[in-house]
DNA sequence: GAAAGTAGGCACTTAAAAGTAACTAGATTA
DNA sequence: TAATCTAGTTACTTTTAAGTGCCTACTTTC
């Protein structure tokens, strides 16, 4: 037995992806700071366990979000990076951060969870 | 003990509001069918149940994303519609909306989940 | 020869979110 | 007189997501 769930919305997949936790943190410091290496991504997002990292940066590259780029060098090293879908996302996103920004000034999110505490 | 969560961004505050599963798709009934009663919004969402109707249009509310008018009638009557911040989110969540078509098109949500089955 | 560093995988536990169902109140209707 | 309607509330259960810690492989460095 499944959930129910709307099933109609391109855009709940979209926000399945884009939600989560850490994910907008993750493509923020991506978009700001540029392409990373998986380690240099976990401190940059600190908090983080690798294996959030690792499940949400496979389905970021899966939506063709981010890209990955392996080095077969023996200690192996990974890079990722924003593609032009995830610059694109971007856009977006800076203007919903700048309504939130707003709203918060607005004191909007006051008892919405995530206040002080 | 409690969860670490990234702590500064507005937007996650904002992504927590118009995120879970079926708050974007309440908001657009709500602003492509315009104002509705409870039972009304519960029948034109199909498979929500009333607990978390009541749950997502307490919140919206709160953040000031709808409004909620309720006659002191005896079988009460509560009325709930977008607010002006809720026409604003609406504003984005078409761009949004767009990019996810476009994507969707060109299948970027095939393997993401929530795709056919 | 031992330790460290990289990018994870895997199993186990815990916490949060959602579903389900039963119940409320008082007027109206059959 | 009993059932129905409205807009929920409350308690209980299930599902899902996230956190934690341990393990790997190979090379370089101490």
């Amino acid at each position: 037995m499944k959930s129910v769930q709307p099933p109609l919305c391109p855009m709940e997949a979209l926000l399945r992806v884009i939600t989560g936790p850490w994910t907008i943190y993750i493509l923020w410091v991506l978009s700001e700071q540029g392409p990373q290496r998986f380690g240099a991504l976990k401190r940059l997002v600190p908090g983080i366990s690798t294996r959030v990292l690792t499940e949400r940066l496979r389905m970021l590259e899966h939506a063709g979000v981010v890209w990955r780029e392996q080095a077969m060098t023996i200690p192996p090293a990974v890079t990722y990076g924003l593609t032009e879908r995830g610059a694109e996302l971007r856009g977006v996103l800076d203007k919903l951060g700048s309504i939130a920004r707003r709203w918060e000034a607005e004191g909007a999110f006051v008892g919405t969870a995530s206040a002080a505490e």
